[in-house]
DNA sequence: CGTGGAGTTGACCAACCTCAAAACATGTGG
DNA sequence: CCACATGTTTTGAGGTTGGTCAACTCCACG
């Protein structure tokens, strides 16, 4: 069994530990884009590792309409959030066809208590999506439309091209404009909108599910888009590194 | 040493594991309002857990202002979503005076190894957080304003009361106009007029640091308010129950 | 061809922001 | 005990951002 992990290491672990992945990881499971593969409220005693194709993460609200949490993209784990909470709180559904390993979380403590290094991985990457959350929350609370879809597009950008799917400045990607708006707290004609203008003032095109950078400086500069939330926890990769020198940890001060 | 922990059990340990804890935690500190006690990219290998008093997590941004992201309360920890990231990415400052442990976590991994029950525990508090962060994601994304001042104040009412710090209809709260404004990405003076016209519709009054609630059903109802993600995850608790059981974690349906 | 989903555009409107100023607290030093 | 400074709440007037409604276009797909 393969296992595809996020590229920035995410996951490293042991080789034993990933032998006792094995145990309960299942083979690959495939969805059609358009699929809600977990429902909001479903009791899910299950985790997925996304394989290959985009997902999201969002949430139906009763007044109708939803707000989009994440985007999962290749590489990434699915539904660690709810792995010890009763059920899901949010829903997860395909934005293009997809691929994902699933495993049972069902005797994940167990798992846990034989390779604490796995929980140490898990809980890592749960800080990762904890601190792109946060980012999307400053996003959406604090700054205005053009910068919210901006900075959207250059974390998309970011994070493909750490999983080898961008290059710097084009990205194939699957999202409508309902699916921003849904996710950026705007209307999908806002959305249009600030594309519009995105693309009149030469920093950026998205047709035909492809996003062509032109001006990634002055875009950056209008998102004030800083990624350092994105690659921070890695640590060396190296099959075994673990021992991950917590004591170093250099003061990185922003510019 | 005394752990006073969410009382909804996000702690529910082995007294082995406790005798551990003893280990790394610190005797209680105490910061004035306003202290800054966590900076944004400080290197940090300490956590907090709160024992009195109220806290704030927030960014800074480039253009001035921020966004609090969460209000920790008594029993929460403060701080859990950096463990593993190589320095804080937001802020944390006392909203009132208050009285922290703190503990550290250079080694948090070699405890994490000897007593994998506390991973546990971390982990599920750490989703605990990461639904109410959700929670105020879709707030600010897709609700107006009277919605998520009202929202807002019920989800403290609710924490307050797990916690034994309030009743079911008035709470003690530390909040200025400006701290909500920043939390629900609304201006003060507009955070003003919401809670005029809560007044002026006889469902809520805020004076002198107390929230009273006249009417709390039409405040639910306003709020589209269901706490479910609070208490979720929850175990019996019993004020000893370090018994834990892991391997029973029984499917909670909600109803 | 027809059909339905996605993108595009314009006109109008409401929610919320900004600026400005006053009323009201609260604590401090004299 | 007063005078003053500082922080918080309150109110008004006018301006923007972004939402809503309603069309029309473009395309992929059967």
């Amino acid at each position: 069994m393969q296992f595809k992990t996020r590229p920035n290491c995410v996951l490293p672990l042991r080789l034993r530990d990933i032998a006792c992945l094995s145990e309960v990881v299942s083979g690959p499971q495939y969805f059609k884009r358009g699929t809600e593969f977990v429902h909001e409220g479903q009791a899910s005693h299950k985790a997925y590792l996304l394989q290959s194709g985009w997902a999201c993460c969002y949430k139906n609200l009763r007044e109708g309409g939803r707000q989009i949490i994440s985007f999962p993209l290749p590489g990434d784990f699915i539904g660690l959030g709810s792995l010890l909470l009763r059920s899901s709180d949010h829903s997860f559904a395909a934005l293009s066809d997809i691929v994902v390993s699933s495993f049972s979380t069902a005797n994940i403590i167990t798992v846990f208590q034989k390779h604490p290094s796995i929980a140490t991985a898990v809980l890592r990457s749960a800080s990762r999506d904890q601190a792109m959350l946060v980012e999307h929350l400053v996003d959406i609370g604090r700054r205005g439309a053009i910068e919210r879809v901006a900075h959207c597009l250059l974390e998309l950008r970011h994070r493909l091209q750490l999983a080898g799917l961008a290059s710097s400045t084009q990205f194939g990607c699957p999202l409508t404009q309902y699916d921003l708006a849904d996710a950026l707290g705007l209307s999908p004609i806002h959305v249009n909108r600030v594309l519009r203008q995105l693309r009149e003032r030469g920093l950026l095109t998205m047709k035909a599910h492809t996003v062509i950078i032109h001006d990634l400086a002055a875009l950056i500069d209008v998102a004030r888009y800083e990624g350092s939330y994105i690659d921070q926890g890695g640590i060396a990769h190296g099959e075994g590194s673990f021992d991950a020198s917590y004591g170093d940890e250099t003061l990185r001060q922003l510019p």
